[in-house]
DNA sequence: GTGAAAGCGCTAACAG
DNA sequence: CTGTTAGCGCTTTCAC
């Protein structure tokens, strides 16, 4: 049988009431012997408290819920890391949840967390949603939306990265290099992440007055394989480019593994700009020339904006806007 | 105010274990209609069930916890995603624990995991425990462990790898395939899948009837950093070799960036052989030729195994031994 | 300084 | 077919 509360007051001879004044430190009128005896006492007998039965009474678990679409991609380990090591610092513990961008999924864990009580939630959410769902309509408890937006709800928070101006001082470098017909390969362009970077990467052009090449977007997914098909497919096409500003690494990795394929030399021939700085970009050949978004502070600060949130702190910012950086390296001249 | 049980319960006329019985579907005798009336008035008001509160009765948070080294290291990701989607197939949910193959780290998380009440830990451990700490002694419910052993822990199933065969099935076909003097760069060799792969090696030698090079051994860390570092020391005191057998493809795409940054060419001079197959393995140049782990089966089996403990199911076989696989590619030739 | 008691929201017999 | 009741292990208020 497992030791309650109750078997450490008996032994202690106290009241439960003394032993959980004395677990959570909540009465400093405790005298310091029957403090010292409880706490031997727990000590010996290898009393752990039970905090569901405390989440019963407290009303709060000391949970938080992240939903990600997928962990497998790279950009979210770190981003995850980030939450999980805010949430260990305060007590908090973290309720991983996949959502492969599906809504249905999404629906599921949400209700699900709720169930659990976990006191707030971190959502990186699908953009496919379209309208408001029954699972969204009943959150009753604090969301931070991070990278982005949450149709049909409102947010507690929210942490995004500036990524127009990432992308602009990106393809602005290019520019600058020398570069003049970059295209643009990246993922579905529902998000506003998405749709940013492309305003970014127009602006870039407009800027130093110059056109984007035409017929200049390339649109599919975040992923390498995305990445190697469409340049291959502009390969195929002979149009001409020098050029490619790729929505994320992946797709940066692809673009660089058909360009190996085919011989073109990067830098020079044409050049490559990626977005995230997952790690790998600085182990392939060339060194990806990319725009760093930070990606653990972007988990770290959602965990803590919600954390005050849950705190019921008065929280003078709930959103916050992240710089990315131009990491210089070696895909582009 | 939430809405609870006892709402539902006045609303539709019933009692709460009506209600209760509906909401868990655990008793047929109830008739069809006040089934609906009660559903739909969950519906209607948006009711969520208070798991927490369920779980103080019934003993069971329907939660895993799962316990790694660092999310963020690019062998973890599938394995959680394996963990997760059998849980979520299953009706858990899951914690999210990053040791950093810290010792304190890890027992703070056991103690957490347990006041939390989950049903079951899945556990990659450090090799660096030398003693049985008080957290791992109170430990009463079952931990399944995963690539590695707990030291001081009598764990209730294990799901391992033959690294032992994985790594005599890679060297020996570096060693078919024409390479000599085969360099082995691991991490710390404190850990039981580091000696077994180790031991393959050796084993490959001495079945081809042949001796590794001199001071063959390089051993330190899990990092692409080690991997550069080491290929970096090889080169400059100036032994001769013509392979690397890396401890895991980390170390094994720092090689390859030493050895690009030497000029030396891969797989002609030299062969490099990396081990897990990460997704990254692939996405470089020349792709690697590596000893490919189940990471995502090992996550997904560790899960069934662990529900089939809780739920006090007969298991036949506690103990899985998966099988790895040779994934040939362009490090080699 | 300490304890008695109410109650958190639910499940699981058991009774009817 | 449905309801009554006794907890699950803890926190918190208030009384002593």
């Amino acid at each position: 049988m497992k030791v309650t509360i109750k078997d450490i007051a008996k032994m202690a001879n106290v009241s439960i009431a003394t032993v959980s004044k004395v677990i959570n430190n909540k009465d400093e009128r405790i005298s310091l012997e029957t403090k010292n005896r409880v706490l031997n006492i727990i000590k010996e007998q290898g009393y752990i408290p039970n905090r569901v039965a405390s989440s019963m009474v407290t009303k709060k678990t000391k949970t938080l819920g992240l939903i990600i679409p997928d962990i497998t991609n790279p950009f979210f380990p770190e981003l995850t890391r980030g939450v999980e090591d805010f949430a260990k610092e305060n007590g908090y513990t973290l309720i991983l949840c996949n959502s492969d961008n599906n809504l249905e999924k999404e629906d599921a864990y949400i209700d699900m967390l709720q169930e659990k009580m976990v006191d707030g939630i971190i959502f990186t959410a699908s953009s496919k949603r379209d309208k408001i769902s029954e699972s969204l309509k009943k959150i009753k408890l604090p969301v931070i939306s991070v990278d982005r937006d949450i149709k049909g709800l409102k947010v507690q928070g929210k942490i995004i990265v500036d990524n127009e101006s990432g992308a602009y001082d990106g393809v602005n470098y290019m520019i600058n290099r020398g570069y003049k017909k970059i295209y643009h390969i990246t993922g579905p362009m529902i998000s506003k992440p998405s749709k940013d970077r492309y305003k970014g990467y127009i602006k870039a052009y407009q800027d130093n007055k110059m056109n984007p090449p035409k017929d200049h977007l390339l649109e599919k997914s975040y992923t390498s394989k995305w990445g190697y098909e469409a340049v291959m497919k502009l390969l195929n096409s002979n149009v001409e480019f020098d050029g490619i500003f790729c929505g994320n690494d992946l797709i940066a990795l692809g673009a660089i593994k058909a360009l190996h394929s085919k011989k073109i030399k990067i830098p020079k021939e044409v050049g490559v700009l990626g977005f995230d700085n997952i790690y790998m970009s600085s182990m392939i050949e060339p060194e990806l020339t990319t725009v760093e978004q930070p990606k653990y502070k972007m988990g770290y600060e959602a965990a803590r904006l919600l954390v005050k949130l849950i705190k019921k702190e008065i929280v003078k910012n709930n959103k916050y806007i992240l710089k990315t950086k131009l990491i210089k390296r070696k895909t582009t001249r």
